[in-house]
DNA sequence: CACCAGGCAAGTA
DNA sequence: TACTTGCATGGT
């Protein structure tokens, strides 16, 4: 039953190799990066993250205290910084008045009340929610993004309809639950989209999932 | 020039 | 509930 998941797993990571997710230096990096790379290439995201750091504005009481106008100035390379700016200062503001801005202690709750709080911060959808369960916070919760539905969309593997939630457990009611294996594989996901599972290019030669015999009755 | 990128919330019908 | 639109930079 889990086989074929696993099966693609191995295809895509054979082929792509360990992707070595989430590059930060630490889970408040994580955090702040979830947020700056929604709808936005992570190259830009890298230039706002340098930027916070060089002006030392990388840590939950900065940016706390930090004007938001200052805020998007140095975020503006990652893209709507007036909007990100507004999403960090409400996760911060979060984040302090919950842990007092202290991640072990974040880390402490259960992943179902944790993510029902982040779904509650103005500017965090599921996607950045489980983002940060998973790679800040080593949850086992599976992240599911537009590549994820696109990939497997493409491949008849979910319907064209199917919401975040179904996609999710499609993953995780079919996989061990494992944070190792959820991280390696989003980024996996993620890594077969930007290359292969592009538009205008359904049935690519050397797709690394092209000639991948799935069973329907897989799940 | 157009299109896209590791989304989300608010508005409309 | 199911679309649509605004938010914005930087790479191809």
């Amino acid at each position: 039953m889990t086989k074929t998941l696993l099966d693609i797993y191995n295809r895509l990571h054979a082929h792509f190799g360990p992707q070595h997710w989430w590059p930060a230096e630490n889970p408040f990096e994580v955090m702040i990066g979830a947020i700056l790379t929604q709808n936005t290439a992570w190259s830009n995201v890298e230039k706002a993250i340098a930027n916070l750091k060089r002006r030392k504005l990388l840590s939950p009481r900065k940016i706390e205290r930090i004007h938001p106008r200052t805020l998007a100035v140095a975020i503006r390379p990652s893209g709507f910084y007036n909007e990100k700016a507004k999403k960090l200062k409400a996760f911060i503001k979060f984040l302090i008045s919950f842990t007092g801005g202290n991640i072990n202690k974040l880390r402490s709750n259960g992943t179902a009340l944790l993510r029902k709080k982040l779904l509650g911060i103005k500017g965090i959808g599921e996607e950045t929610a489980d983002s940060i369960l998973l790679y800040a916070l080593n949850k086992p919760i599976f992240v599911v993004d537009a590549y994820t539905k696109r990939v497997f969309t493409r491949h008849k593997l979910i319907s064209k309809d199917a919401a975040y939630g179904e996609i999710q457990r499609f993953f995780m009611n079919n996989l061990p639950r494992r944070v190792k294996l959820f991280n390696e594989y989003h980024a996996l996901i993620v890594e077969a989209g930007k290359n292969y599972c592009k538009k205008n290019n359904p049935l690519c030669k050397i797709c690394p999932l092209k000639d991948f015999k799935y069973d329907k009755n897989m799940v």
